[in-house]
DNA sequence: AGGCGGTGTGTAATCGATTACAAGAAGTAA
DNA sequence: TTACTTCTTGTAATCGATTACACACCGCCT
């Protein structure tokens, strides 16, 4: 029950209580086998009659462990990356990792440090989901050596080899652009990603890719500015509304995009689908919701993140030799289109 | 530079290779003024030599500290807890504290006990920001009993004592049922929240004080159950479009509810606003996105993030006495209405 | 000269758990 | 009986940083 105003009890008092030594307290607890029974149950009893718990600092300090991982994601507030990084709690959680996060915006605007807990190696292993970090900062270039195990998920950092898992962004962008196209299109438009953005030319390229195997091309004027924000799928939308020579499809390269332009368009009395189709990529919660329902690139964002805990697991127990004797493996994971109310054959 | 393979320099080396004692470099770290200035910065050059870092597990052995908090949230894929996690993180990240972060689902679900770092007291710190939570799980009745400093965000649970931070929700309920009558609705019904949730019964009785304020009542048959989920959302829809007594304004406890509402509404022919008003609480980005935009209470969610921190560091820095001694103070956040286009005059 | 106060630094104990090593007990084979 | 396992347990070193305490040194005052 722990008095309060003592301090918490310690392995020691364990000891005492249960007439053993230290060494077989900690014996008990991290390998059973190994004591005789009857010690065994005078441990376990002593604890409970303590309220002993491990003190994870001390433990760490004598088995050069920090017990966490770090999660560095380009935008907490963003429900796509909230959602990856429930998968990842989940199985850090059941591995008795504890899992640090930390939003990297401000490192893109100002300094270009990374947390204490990262640079100075007080973790275990690292995922990373923004692929905009500067690659000095996580890379062995910088003052302190980042020593622990890391792998990117979503999005990466085509200079740092390491452990990736992701979509096929190309080929989910093929199969959204096949749709608009087996649904009449021939004029298509593309809402981009955020110029500096891995993905932003992998969902490009697929998508101009689709429109040239049928012996198309995608205009130059429709290819609109973006940055995953719905604002910026708003302002697509006032530059298709003010144009005449408008796609009769928009493929965005994220749903707050789409919505956004959707959103806008509506106000402004465009109807969709019947004017415009438009598909999106994550499907994110809203997009079933939201009127009319998105026709989206389904990514499978909780196993996204489990995927990638799981692969940190395996990494984190590998030692530095083996981990750079295999090579770093690249998980893809299958997407689906989620065919929904945004898409229709084209007006006329 | 720290040769790879050979261990992270320690505080020995960088006494070495100034040629002081462990105890200056340390005293340099943590309070230069107390050492001559040639030590200092014989010490600062003998640290960027070797690229020494503290060991934190070290450190917190020895000051009987973890540099850790912990947020228990009842939903990571949320976006309404994500933006405040965010607030939370920037500034503890300030404060030179890590975050650790754990959904407290699967708590709910199966077993209540909470992630080890919080039963076991491996953390400084403590933001809830789940009213679900055993209390038996967090107050010192559980086994072992947790000493960390606590404070809660959003919601809280009524029998443990300690700082609130949260909006009035009460008020904000009022200020929304106020809007509709205004208008000239009279027949005002409420999506609710969970029934076990502590915001669920304060926005209820908000909307329904405001009513009686003005001599009206909120038919039962108008209040929806629900759960804070775009499904519950647009099951309430269902619900009302089956009825022939219908309110012509619904207030919901929630965006997402909100939201499904309307959702489900336009995908059956019924026009928001012209047919029923709707408004919502939370201010959730897609709010002001979403087709029609919707009128909702804005909650100061990064506000809210950033206060609970800075609460918290606060009640950290007390000693355990002075904050037995000092009542846990409850902040109130102020709401605004923002009023947009999913509210109009009733029909008729 | 003797005493005093203030600086700056080193020595060594300490935080709490893990684990290499040693040693005692008990059992078995020769 | 001796020698040799096998099983269980204790002793003590260790992880790396912090800090109480002591001491050396300098300058100044009486």
């Amino acid at each position: 029950m722990g008095k309060s105003g003592s301090r918490a009890p310690s392995i020691r008092d364990v000891a005492h209580a249960a007439g053993v030594s230290t060494a077989t307290v900690s014996r008990t607890l991290s390998n059973p086998d190994v004591v005789s029974e009857t010690t065994r149950e005078a441990v376990f009893l002593a604890i409970r009659e303590t309220g002993y718990t491990v003190n994870i600092a001390a433990r760490n300090l004598r088995k050069r462990e920090t017990g966490a991982v770090a999660v560095l994601l380009p935008n907490l507030a963003n429900p796509f990356f909230s959602r990856i990084l429930s998968g990842i709690a989940e199985v850090m959680a059941e591995a008795g990792l504890s899992v640090l996060i930390s939003d990297t915006t401000p490192m893109a605007r100002d300094d270009h440090r990374l947390p204490e807990y990262v640079s100075q190696n007080n973790v275990d292993g690292i995922i990373v989901l923004d692929g905009n970090l500067r690659q000095d900062a996580l890379l062995d270039r910088g003052s302190p050596e980042v020593r622990a195990p890391m792998v990117f998920a979503c999005e990466w950092i085509s200079q740092i080899d390491r452990p990736i898992v992701t979509v096929d962004n190309q080929e989910a962008s093929v199969r959204a652009v096949q749709h608009l196209l087996s649904l009449g299109h021939r004029r298509i438009g593309h809402i981009c990603g955020p110029p500096d953005n891995v993905l932003t030319a992998s969902r490009l390229e697929g998508a101009r890719g689709a429109m040239q195997s049928v012996g198309l091309r995608m205009k130059p004027e429709w290819i609109y500015p973006g940055d995953f924000s719905l604002q910026s799928g708003a302002e697509a939308a006032k530059i298709w509304h003010g144009s005449n020579d408008r796609p009769t499809a928009v493929y965005c390269a994220c749903d707050e995009m789409a919505l956004g332009f959707i959103g806008e368009l509506t106000r402004r009395k465009v109807a969709v689908p019947r004017e415009v189709s438009v598909v999106g990529f994550d499907d994110l919660d809203m997009a079933a919701h939201f009127v009319p329902s998105l026709t989206t690139i389904h990514q499978p964002r909780i196993t996204i993140g489990r995927t990638a805990a799981r692969l940190l697991l395996e990494r984190m127990r590998m030692t530095p030799k083996e981990r750079s004797a295999r090579p770093a493996p690249r998980v893809i994971l299958p997407v689906e289109l989620a065919v929904r109310e945004s898409t229709a054959p084209p007006p006329g």
